[in-house]
DNA sequence: GCGACAG
DNA sequence: ATCTTGTCGC
């Protein structure tokens, strides 16, 4: 698929930063797209065999959630893993991925957080804003924000808030499991958003997309 | 100064 | 992320 915008990655912290507070202004925070018949699945590892990047992108057919697309690629560390400038580190991999992808996505669910994020840029704000497709952040820990534990039953949800902003949901996708962070990625409400990570997530605690690219990569890194 | 800190 | 012992809650 293609992108629609590109900046340079090779950059300092500082740069990076900055660069965030402008990608910012660029994120969509209301449902902008209609039917969705893809999703695609993304996720990052770390190989020190040959000290480089894994990225997987899987695209699925939502009613089955079963793979039609799938690429596996290679790439260079360019950026250290700093909290805050995740997408730094991992985007560059991912976004090559995706540009041998063919079926272009509806929606995009990203292993990483959304608005709930410092500058409200996170891993999935900025791939959602690079490649202008629907894409929610979903984290399996927290980044920033307080919140009150969400009721113990699938569906159950609370309100993560930082400077008495909601910057997303902590969110319950099994009975007595531990709740995911679902934030703001692009051009997709907060509501639309668990709406459709309870749909991805009907047996285990993360959505079919990220399992499902998560098992490509450790399948690869051998 | 000290603790917190997506993967 | 990955590794890994002791601790805590049910």
């Amino acid at each position: 698929m293609e992108q629609i915008l590109n900046h340079p990655w090779e950059i300092s912290e500082k740069e990076a930063i900055v660069l965030q507070y402008s990608l910012a202004e660029k994120v969509i925070k209301q449902d902008e797209f209609t039917e969705v018949n893809y999703v695609a699945g993304v996720d990052v590892a770390y190989s020190k065999r040959s000290d480089s990047l894994i990225a997987a992108v899987v695209i699925l057919e939502v009613n089955s959630l079963k793979p039609v697309e799938s690429v596996v690629i290679e790439d260079k560390v360019r950026f250290p893993y700093v909290p805050g400038l995740f997408s730094f580190r991992e985007l560059p991999p991912i976004v090559k991925a995706f540009k041998r992808i063919k079926i272009k996505p509806d929606l995009i669910v990203c292993d990483g957080q959304g608005i709930a994020h410092p500058r409200r840029f996170g891993l999935a704000c900025h791939l959602g804003v690079l490649l202008d497709t629907p894409t929610i952040g979903c984290g399996k820990t927290r980044l920033i924000g307080t919140f009150v534990e969400p009721e113990s039953q699938r569906g159950s949800y609370s309100p993560l808030i930082d400077n008495s902003e909601v910057i997303g949901k902590v969110l319950r996708t099994q009975n007595n499991v531990k709740p995911i962070f679902v934030s703001i990625g692009h051009r997709i409400s907060l509501e639309t958003s668990c709406k459709w990570i309870l749909e991805l997530s009907p047996k285990y605690r993360l959505p079919e997309t990220t399992r499902q690219a998560d098992h490509l990569v450790k399948t690869t890194l051998t």
